[in-house]
DNA sequence: GAGCACTGC
């Protein structure tokens, strides 16, 4: 299928007469050692913008120059007012004036370390200065810039075009999952998301397309992040030419500089640590109040605190920093009462209040509410009304909200911790660290200088708080990273130059993980399944599932349970009509298995959609679409369903890509075997075992005790089960649950379910009857795999 | 009979 070819977000190569044109003359000496082709971008006169740009050797005088030139240099068109106007409010960034520094340090040096609070211009000025001086145009190379969130790759690429005077997907341009907007030969300085570099890098190892790299955010610390570190820095070494910047939003900069000090030890130079390059930054001063003795329950404090300041302090919007869900729309609810009780008492001295919750799985529109202005007056004369947020975490760095004078933090937050014994990702609340606290706080000074009142104790503040957030490389399962780092070429990951090294169980379990699932063989090396599975953005149990799924000629049904199985969960549940969501849900089950569920969620949701199969649609929630309804009456997150649509299309796109065919059994009952035997060869290390009559299980070798999910649709308790997900709460539960035939896990995976090494237990009891069966219908013989497989696919 | 902090490919 090429049907993505004709999509509006792929701008395919179209010769332009001006590019044309720009191929002519030459009469820069530097170009002399130009090979002939790469000539096209460069200026013929001296009446040119970019006349006696050296690439590398730019000074800053040479670019305001050119910023001031009457022609736009990248495009050879006269500068619009709209750039004149935006440049004026360019020069007063406080980088803008650090350009002739910036040019000096970028001409001297291979990496350099910056640093600048929000508010700086670093992440729209510095890519734009770079490009003045390396003019990656003339070598047919691109300067990059990553970004941590799409969003923000998107936004900044905007106003970068803005500010450059270009249409966004030219010159300038971006590229995200699901989109790209950037257009081969003319697009020279592209955003792009973290992800998306570290994904290309998998396929050019040298990253060949680029002559300079800047890293954004590098603070955040994503995993993404901080692998591209560290093939960055390896890469330094080999490409001279390549450029690297990495930007932080925080002090810790000296870690980045000795990371990156560059020195040759073998003609014994001592290391010295990156140049580091500060920016000032632009934001008003927050005044920050501690409590004084440490509160017992921090959410009944932060209530507490927000009616505090709604009766005392001056006008201005409220933030509010608490974990979950749940703890927000219960705050939510008792603040509003609170509020109401003081206006009806006082309502000449206290305004109204509006209450407004905020996390990711809420939907867009009732998102939307964050940027409603605060209420009137209740009547004319009286004291105006109050805007609260009550927000998780998206609102530290993901979701700005303007207008906000005070924030009341806490100091905690709910992340995932993996915990590499038992394999499992849980969800704790846990405190944050000084530089996460300084950052919420900042959320006060956006428009105005505010206040931030923490939760806490100063000397709480400065003894317990850690001053950084563990970046998540320390804190997540590694499988897919080392897939990829394998598929990259790293073959010894232990000895990898990481900032931070992961603990060596983690990667243990992930190498473990990656040999059971034979993306690697025995000696760590990629295999050619291996090969193929790092080329899927799934987790390492999905690839191996979908590619094996022809094999038993249902992949056109694995292909939409993987999709389904990485979007957000898509079950609604209105607090106030959950007998109506769990009735709708209840239709929508197969009892046969959660997977199956999900199967029939999609059919369903596919077939009441209006489908435009060329077009690849956006990452905006759709909306508008005829199936908004059936989603909403269904009780389904319309915006999940979107984005299963757009993953199942990226998935068949990259299946087509790599001879991964697309089938579908005619035969219900054959079909759903095959279904539940290709979800084996994926999961077959997330399998339990029932023990007893009572509902518990035992994870497989795990041994954990754990009950099936309230969610879980079965109705019936089947001996074996395979399970998407063990999750911790206040029990330890498994979600997403089929049923499985033991038979199939000594089939496929005979390396896994080894009796000989197999801890003992009933579980091993129970296998070693089937496998005692099998053998007695085999006449004694090994047992042969009903079907012929690939030889990638078996375990060895 | 319970929950999904938040990103990303």
């Amino acid at each position: 299928m090429s049907a993505h070819m004709h999509s509006k977000f792929y701008i395919g190569y179209r010769p332009s007469p001006r590019r044309l044109n720009s191929c002519m003359m030459v009469d820069n000496p530097y170009l002399a050692h130009l090979p002939p082709f790469q000539r096209g971008a460069v200026h013929s006169s001296s009446s040119s913008p970019l006349f006696g740009f050296l690439p590398r050797k730019v000074k800053g005088e040479q670019v305001r120059k050119a910023m001031n030139h009457q022609l736009n240099p990248f495009t050879k068109q006269p500068h619009s007012a709209q750039y004149r106007k935006i440049l004026e409010t360019r020069r007063a960034l406080p980088v803008f004036s650090q350009m002739d520094d910036f040019l000096e340090l970028f001409s001297k040096n291979q990496i350099i370390v910056m640093v600048g609070e929000t508010g700086a211009g670093k992440t729209t000025q510095i890519p734009q200065f770079v490009t003045y001086s390396d003019l990656p145009h003339t070598k047919g190379k691109l300067v990059a810039c990553t970004q941590p969130r799409r969003v923000a790759a998107m936004s900044v690429a905007q106003r970068v075009a803005d500010e450059m005077d270009v249409q966004l997907g030219k010159q300038v341009g971006y590229s995200i999952r699901f989109e790209d907007m950037t257009e081969s030969e003319t697009t020279f300085l592209k955003y792009m998301t973290d992800g998306m570099l570290l994904r290309e890098a998998m396929s050019d190892t040298e990253l060949s397309r680029y002559s300079t790299i800047i890293l954004d955010e590098a603070h955040e610390r994503t995993l993404a992040t901080d692998i591209l570190m560290g093939l960055l820095k390896n890469l330094a070494k080999r490409r001279k030419d390549l450029k690297i910047i990495v930007m932080s939003a925080t002090l810790d900069t000296v870690k980045f500089q000795s990371y990156f000090s560059l020195h040759d030890s073998a003609a014994g130079e001592k290391p010295s640590p990156a140049p580091l390059f500060k920016v000032p930054g632009r934001t008003h001063p927050v005044e920050v109040f501690y409590i004084q003795e440490p509160e017992p329950d921090y959410v009944e404090a932060a209530i507490r605190t927000v009616l505090m300041i709604h009766r005392a302090e001056d006008p201005g919007d409220i933030l509010i920093f608490l974990t979950g869900e749940e703890e927000i729309e219960d705050a939510c609810r008792k603040i509003k009462i609170e509020a109401d009780d003081l206006l009806n008492a006082d309502p000449s001295s206290v305004g109204p209040l509006m209450c407004v919750p905020l996390y990711s799985s809420l939907p867009l529109q009732q998102q939307q509410r964050i940027f409603d202005a605060a209420p009137k007056p209740s009547q004319a004369g009286y004291p105006p009304g109050r805007k609260v947020v009550v927000s998780t975490n998206i609102a530290e760095t993901s979701l700005t909200i303007d207008g906000i004078v005070y924030v009341v933090d806490p100091g905690f937050l709910k992340q995932t911790v993996y915990n590499p014994r038992i394999r499992v990702e849980s969800s704790l609340v846990s405190p944050i660290s000084k530089a996460s606290a300084q950052q919420r706080a900042g959320r006060a000074g956006r428009t105005r200088p505010g206040k931030c009142f923490r939760l806490y104790t100063e000397k709480d503040f400065m003894l317990e708080l850690e001053e950084q957030t563990h970046p998540e490389i320390l804190r997540s399962n590694l499988a897919n990273a080392v897939l990829g780092l394998a598929k990259y070429g790293i073959k010894d990951l232990v000895r990898f130059d990481f900032l931070d090294a992961p603990a060596p169980e983690t990667l243990m379990r992930a190498l473990e993980l990656l040999n059971y699932l034979a993306a690697l063989n025995d000696e760590g090396e990629l295999t050619a399944l291996g090969g193929v599975m790092a080329e899927f953005p799934l987790d390492p149990q999905l690839a191996k599932m979908l590619i094996v799924s022809p094999e038993f000629r249902v992949s056109n049904e694995i292909l939409t349970i993987t999709a389904m199985l990485s979007i957000p969960n898509v079950w609604l549940r209105p607090p106030n009509q959950r007998a109506a969501a769990e009735q709708a849900k209840a239709m929508l089950t197969v009892p046969e298995g959660d997977h199956f569920t999900l199967l029939n969620v999609y059919n369903n949701y596919a077939q009441s959609t209006y489908s435009e199969p060329d077009v690849i649609q956006s990452m905006t929630p759709l909306v508008d679409k005829d199936d908004r309804n059936w989603a909403w009456n269904n009780f389904l997150s319309a915006r999940a369903l979107a984005q299963a649509e757009n993953v199942r299309a990226q998935l068949l796109r990259t299946m087509e890509k790599y001879d991964v065919d697309v089938i579908s059994l005619e035969d219900e009952r054959k079909r759903n075997i095959g279904i539940r035997q290709a979800l084996t060869c994926g999961f077959f290390m997330q399998v339990a075992h029932k023990e007893g009559e009572k509902g518990s299980y035992l994870t497989v070798k795990d041994n954990q005790v754990v009950a099936l999910h309230p969610s879980c649709g079965l109705d019936t308790q089947p001996e074996w089960v395979l399970f998407n997900e063990f999750v911790l709460t206040k029990r330890p539960y498994i979600r997403t649950v089929t049923e499985v035939k033991p038979e199939w896990l000594l089939e496929y995976a005979p390396v896994y379910f080894d009796l000989a090494s197999f801890p003992d237990g009933e579980t091993k009891r129970a296998l070693q009857r089937v496998a005692n069966r099998r053998r007695g219908t085999n006449g004694g013989k090994e047992p042969r795999p009903k079907k012929k497989l690939k030889k990638s696919q078996m375990n060895h």
